[in-house]
RNA sequence: AGGGAAGUAGCUCAAUCGGCAGAGCAGGUGCCUUUGGAGCACAAGGUUAAAGGUUCGAGUCCUUUCUUCCCUGCCA
């Protein structure tokens, strides 16, 4: 496949860099996931900005965990992020790193700058570190401990090292400027004491570095030419340059895009996190969540997920794209590739009454107009069926084209039916419908050219195989949940966001579907095996309903019923 | 007088050296159809945040103003 050539601000500066020669023409980017979370299509943004580069100048994109916390990283995260990452489809080979490999290095490092006079040690309390900063407003003050020799910092950090202080007693930090307006320049803290276990190097380290003074560094050691990161990141890329420039290192470049925002979801890790501990989904792969899991679970694929993400571009303002565009790219690539089938959600049943009671046809079903060499199935077609109570209605409105009382439609690639009789239960529910079939329509057309304006999906009664549904809608009911600071995003749950529907009825060709499988259920929607399918049930997962336009239809068919409404405000 | 960044269509992005402001999505209208799907056609959508300046000519260069966002973790 081609590699897509996008082009970008990033791309324009790589290109600048390119004739310059600042890199002598190599590109070299990396993805620096911390392991303390699940990715997410914010992540996925990154991920294919970074090895898309790469990919797009003939370069190498590294992973490389940034895991400098060991309080906050887990394994398990570690070993989630690497099966997302190769399910999106991306190759690193064998330059999967860690900040912690570098831990040895970033340590001499750090006693570098002390040597040059510019790091120390300060035993300031966190507390008093926050006062001595200063405000955004009012410069910071020099801590007491700022001037102390350069003898005595090397012998206090091994000091931190080796365990002589607790938590919280003593940190390194860089020497720069109390006063800078950039708070970042205001001796950041460098190295932190910390007694937790690490996930990689055990109990070998109790002091660990700070993000600002591994990544850089990380950078320069891998050799990346283009450090890309969100723009939360602009004030620390003076940190950044200070760093490499003071450790007298290779000096990658820096860059900061907007991260994505979605609609109608959060991105926050903190609060995803949240969503799973607090129950009010049932895992980071609930097909609810934003997660790459939780979209895989929900049948995405990852050229959807990619397209996507090639489609929303690369920028600097900070935005919120509509969460229709990630569905418009699913449904463009589902419908490419999905197998149709027919499935019964809400059943109405129709007996068939000139239909022989015993007879079953095998009927030749399509099973991708989109793609001929998938093939056709054989449907079985008996007297009684099920057919979608949505698609039938006693007393339809203008426009409404489907099944009503005297009305003739297409059962799909069977017959043409008409209804003759509406039988109702004592409350007044319509519980069946009979109908008389064409004998000559087989196939669905009939030889006298006559047509019909709708088509509607079944399935036979007999060989309907009963499954389990589960439809999912936005997770949120507000464009951006985490808009308000006042009110906590949860309180904008979408209480429907799930709905379990059991039994659908599917039609029988579905009975050995695997887990994973993807489908669309004709004239509603994608649907995909959840793996808490059984061998007794199988359970699908709406990926996105197709699109509607009854429902806009249906909108509007309301504006004539609105004018009578009116009449009655008027005369009261 | 804290520091940093961003303002182009409803949303996300384009616009070469300063040369008639474009695209995709969403929304609208219509056509077509054995998925009311898919597809196709058409129309609409803008004082390029504002003002001033330079210029034959400014989204682009200069000045000022306005708005929004980020930054006071021993998180990343």
């Amino acid at each position: 496949m081609a590699v897509e050539k996008s082009k970008n601000f990033i791309t324009d500066i790589i290109d600048a860099h390119n004739e310059s020669g600042r890199f002598d023409g190599r590109v070299h980017t990396r993805f620096p996931p911390e392991p303390n979370g699940y990715l997410h299509i914010g992540h996925a943004k990154s991920i294919c900005l970074n090895f898309g580069i790469a990919e797009q100048y003939g370069g190498l994109c590294n992973l490389r965990f940034d895991d400098t916390n060991p309080a906050k990283e887990e394994q398990e995260y570690i070993d989630a992020i690497i099966e997302d990452l190769r399910w999106l489809g991306f190759k690193w080979h064998d330059r999967v790193y860690f900040a912690s490999d570098y831990f040895d290095e970033l340590y001499e490092m750090a006693v570098e700058l002390i040597q040059i006079g510019r790091a120390y040690v300060d035993e300031l309390s966190p507390d008093q570190i926050r006062e001595y900063r200063g405000t955004l407003s009012q410069p910071g003050i020099d801590s007491p401990y700022r001037d102390r020799p350069v003898v005595e910092n090397l012998a206090l950090f091994e000091k931190m090292r080796d365990g002589g202080f607790n938590e919280g007693e003593a940190v390194l930090r860089a020497k720069i400027d109390m006063s800078s307006g950039n708070i970042n320049m205001r001796d950041p803290v460098m190295y932190r004491i910390l007694d937790a276990a690490h996930p990689r190097t055990g109990d070998k380290w109790r002091i660990y570095p700070m993000y600002d003074f591994a990544h850089g560094q990380s950078d320069s050691i891998e050799g990346i030419t283009h450090s890309i990161c969100t723009l939360e990141y602009e004030d620390h890329r003076p940190l950044y340059d200070w760093y490499l420039d003071n450790i007298e290192i290779f000096h990658p470049q820096q860059i900061e895009f907007a991260r994505l925002n979605l609609s109608h979801t959060i991105m926050s890790k903190r609060k995803l996190i949240r969503l799973v501990r607090e129950g009010c989904v049932r895992g980071w792969d609930d097909p609810r969540m934003p997660t790459i899991s939780g979209l895989r679970r929900r049948g995405y694929t990852p050229e959807a997920i990619r397209e996507f993400c090639e489609d929303v571009g690369v920028g600097k303002v900070k935005g919120v794209v509509a969460l229709h565009k990630l569905e418009y790219h699913i449904r463009q690539d589902l419908n490419r590739r999905a197998q149709r089938v027919m499935a019964v959600l809400n059943p109405l049943k129709v007996v068939i009454e000139n239909y022989p009671a015993d007879l079953v046809e095998e009927l030749e079903a399509i099973n991708n107009p989109e793609d001929e060499s998938a093939g056709t199935r054989p449907v079985p077609f008996s007297k009684v069926i099920y057919i979608e109570r949505d698609d039938f209605m006693e007393d339809p409105p203008r426009r409404f084209f489907r099944l009503a009382p005297g009305r003739e439609v297409r059962l799909r690639y069977a017959y043409f039916i008409t209804c003759t009789d509406v039988i109702k239960d004592e409350t007044g529910e319509v519980i069946e419908l009979r109908c008389r079939y064409d004998p000559a329509t087989r196939g669905g057309s009939a030889p006298d050219g006559r047509r019909v304006k709708a088509t509607l999906h079944w399935v036979s009664a007999r060989h309907a195989v009963e499954a389990e549904a589960r439809l999912y809608e936005n997770l949120f009911t507000v464009e951006r949940p985490e808009a308000d600071a006042e009110v906590d995003f949860t309180n904008f749950i979408n209480p429907n966001s799930l709905t379990v529907i059991d039994p659908i009825y599917v039609e029988p060709s579905l009975a050995g579907a695997q887990v994973g499988e993807r489908y669309q259920f004709e004239r509603l929607a994608y649907f995909v095996v959840d793996e808490d399918s059984t061998a007794e049930k199988l359970v699908f997962n709406r990926t996105v309903t197709l699109r509607d336009q009854w429902r806009k239809v249906r909108k509007q068919g309301r504006k004539p019923g609105k004018p009578g409404r009116r009449k009655t405000a008027r005369t009261v």
